[in-house]
DNA sequence: TGTACATCAGTGAACGCGCGTTCACTGATGTAC
DNA sequence: TGTACATCAGTGAACGCGCGTTCACTGATGTAC
């Protein structure tokens, strides 16, 4: 079996050797591509040039690559929010600017893995790791408005209102603009986000 | 052929009578039985009792079908937020209130229909009703905040934040609801639904 | 008032599709003695 | 160091599914004269 990696032909074995990344490498192509209502199993395996099969011996099903995905997407954004947060300073609205631009920036430029990342029915939600991913995005977000040492609360406790109206609001904008609320062109769109979004989060008291 | 309508059986001849808004009908339970993901138009058409080509008709294909469903979801979510509105007397405060919960309400009681809304890959956008009634919804919000007889302005003037930031809130709000953003239970999702949005909503300003 | 005919609203069989998953299998690898 | 054997990681053909849409058709309705 021939494989083209990089641009080099390269003969493979019976085993590939590293199946399961190669196969997540796919699959996010994959899903960039046809979007999460058309991402298919089969197709990836055949562009990994591998049995409709073999997945299955890394990931059980579907469910379980794409749990890999959103795994993978919630690590991007955690990662993201916490870069812009560094980026930004010491100043308080200057970092939770930096963070809201980065998780609509996220948005935008993934659209689809921005998607999967919310269609529960899809995933294996209570995967540790998807959980662990998950959980650290929220807390990047969490420790910028109630403080890095704010103690765990109940979800319904008052005291998470601020944090809890930061995130709908940039989530909620951030879906908007995907699911044309407002404009179309994506050009329109990062304007949208980079005029709108401040003027919003300015009129939230997150203190 | 036999029909059965309001559990009485009834004789129907060759041609239907209203086989659009049977289909609807149909098509709506169809869409919140299964999701979104699982509606089919082969399905609704089986279910009315009718064979899969005839819908074609009415609606020429699946796309059109989804559209109809859509424009009635958002006349009902118009109709809501307008009816709370009215309810809600004239604090503003409470209007607004009163209309973010209906929209939350909207959205937790048929969340297929919710989904179907903003799934602007499955819907022609193009369709004038649609927009009318996307419209319309929209500028029940609008007139609250901004005012009765406030300009249209475009989309990304300063003085529509005030109106976005509280569709975004809400939406987004909503949208993790339903998503798993936080808790999962039905029973949970409205326990937040009451006491999170308005306080979330308290922290923002709107004049 | 009756009738020819166009149009409308359905039928139901068929096409072709790609999907997820299963099955019996085999080649490669690693390990115990 | 060599070898038997278990385990792992793949193969590829097949199954069964339901889908959207098309096709040639026909029964019912409405309208013009």
């Amino acid at each position: 079996m021939e494989l083209d990696i990089y641009g080099v032909k390269m003969e493979r074995g019976y085993h590939h050797g590293d199946l399961r990344q190669a196969l997540v490498d796919t699959a996010l192509t994959v899903l960039t591509e046809k979007g999460v209502e058309a991402f298919s199993l089969r197709e990836t395996a055949r562009r990994t040039g591998v049995s409709p099969a073999a997945p299955k011996h890394h990931f059980t099903d579907t469910k379980g690559l794409l749990t890999a995905l959103a795994t993978l997407a919630f690590t991007r954004l955690a990662d993201a929010l916490d870069r812009a947060d560094d980026a930004a300073g010491p100043d308080r609205r200057a970092r939770l600017m930096a963070q809201a631009q980065a998780y609509a920036g996220f948005a935008l430029s993934d659209p689809a893995l921005f998607d999967l990342m919310w269609r529960a029915s899809l995933l294996d939600l209570s995967n540790p790791q998807l959980q662990a991913q998950k959980a650290r995005a929220f807390d990047s977000l969490d420790r910028l408005i109630r403080g890095a040492d704010a103690p765990d609360l109940a979800r319904d406790d008052p005291a998470m209102a601020p944090t809890f109206a930061c995130w709908s609001l940039v989530h909620g904008f951030a879906r908007l603009l995907l699911d044309g609320g407002f404009g179309q062109g994506h050009d329109e769109q990062a304007h949208m986000a980079q005029v709108m979004l401040p003027a919003m989060l300015d009129r939230l008291d997150v203190d």
